[in-house]
DNA sequence: GTCTATACTTGGATAGAC
DNA sequence: GTCTATCCAAGTATAGAC
């Protein structure tokens, strides 16, 4: 057996190891380019410029390491948008936000990470429900972010807003999935200026109808 | 080099190859019962009770054999849909199909098979490229579903169908990339009856705030 | 903790008999 | 057109030196 330096590290606050973010850098990094059936324990070290052992050392599998390195990546995430989606105070501002996300999608493959791991994970229950279970933090962000932008919005009683950000979500995974298909990437932009549009509709056109204020925000 | 067997066998409108369509049935099953990492060769010809050997005279390769099955797969399940979706004439119809959809997927794995092709084909140029292409048939499909569902209803003035369809397209991919996660799926079915509601609101409160008749159907 | 070397396994693909 | 046998490349994982 090897040092079992893989369990339990929570318990050093202090200084996480360097090379363990590394690995972690690394292994997300070649998710990224290299997709999940590229995604090997060789190949990871071979990008991070480090040596393949260490993974086994480190994390025990390529499995447990990918589990990891999507907590990092999903607990990051969701830490640098949730602050955003506290704000939102419209549904354009959400749909806002997955714009820029996006955007950001494009350069860095952050969400293509996930929909990477969630295609290799169907055939692995274990994985499955660890994925699933994590996935958790952006849902509640996207329907926080719902509440905020349709407060005191008719619709908000409406519909189930948990449901509409599992919804959300999903459509959000779905997209980056396509589009990563195309070369040109070129249709997605328009499908979010579509969403604006529907944002639009239904934030101001709807509460009009019904003879209310229009909701704050937008 | 092998006979060229896998090449432009569309020649044969006549009785197509019997062992042919056992493979690609072989892998299909393959590739929803074990993911696409575990779509080898060997898995798919052992689940098929032939010889692996034959993947690679009738295919060539178990990429092109792939992407092959996708074909199948996807002109099957338009052909099949297709006609159903000729049929909406609401909102609330086009949920019920893709409501129906989905309970068929968690029998056959069909739009499951879908998921992990995209996925796998991420990090192939090549294969994206096919994969969005044959896609398309899917667009449309929807695309032309929310034509019929919306004839004479003020939204379809509003905002672009094309990009529409794209949209719930991908939320009904992601839709099913996630819930397959879930061993008990229980989620999913509120997800398709807040869509329901959505789609109902849609079809019947918006005309009339307008002071139009609520559009047929329904 | 990190490196080298290597054991072991599995997968893609082909040759050649039938 | 199908099967057996096999080659070779690539993958996971471990042992053991440093």
């Amino acid at each position: 057996m090897y040092a079992d330096a893989h369990m339990a590290d929570r318990k050093k606050p202090a200084r996480e190891t360097d090379t363990r973010n590394r690995i972690v850098e690394a292994a997300l990094e070649t998710l990224r380019e290299e997709g999940f059936a590229g995604t090997t324990a060789r190949a990871i070290a071979a990008r991070g410029g480090f040596n393949q052992a260490l993974i086994f050392y480190h994390f025990g599998s390529v499995a447990a390491l990918l589990l990891e390195a999507f907590r990092a990546t999903s607990e990051e995430q969701v830490a640098k948008y949730g602050a955003a989606a506290a704000e939102v105070r419209s549904l354009p501002d959400l749909v806002e936000i997955a714009r820029n996300l996006h955007e950001e999608d494009l350069q860095t493959g952050a969400v293509t990470v996930v929909t990477q791991l969630m295609a290799a994970a169907a055939s692995d229950p274990d994985a499955g429900r660890v994925m699933l279970d994590r996935f958790e933090g952006w849902i509640g962000l996207v329907e926080s972010a719902l509440r905020g932008g349709l407060k005191d919005h008719p619709v908000a009683a409406m519909i189930p807003l948990r449901e509409a950000a599992y919804a959300i979500c999903a459509m959000f995974l779905g997209i980056e999935l396509m589009s990563r298909l195309d070369p040109e990437r070129s249709e997605a932009d328009q499908v979010f200026a579509m969403m604006s549009a529907v944002a639009q509709l239904v934030q101001v056109v709807l509460p009009t109808l019904l003879g209310q204020q229009p909701a704050s925000g937008a």
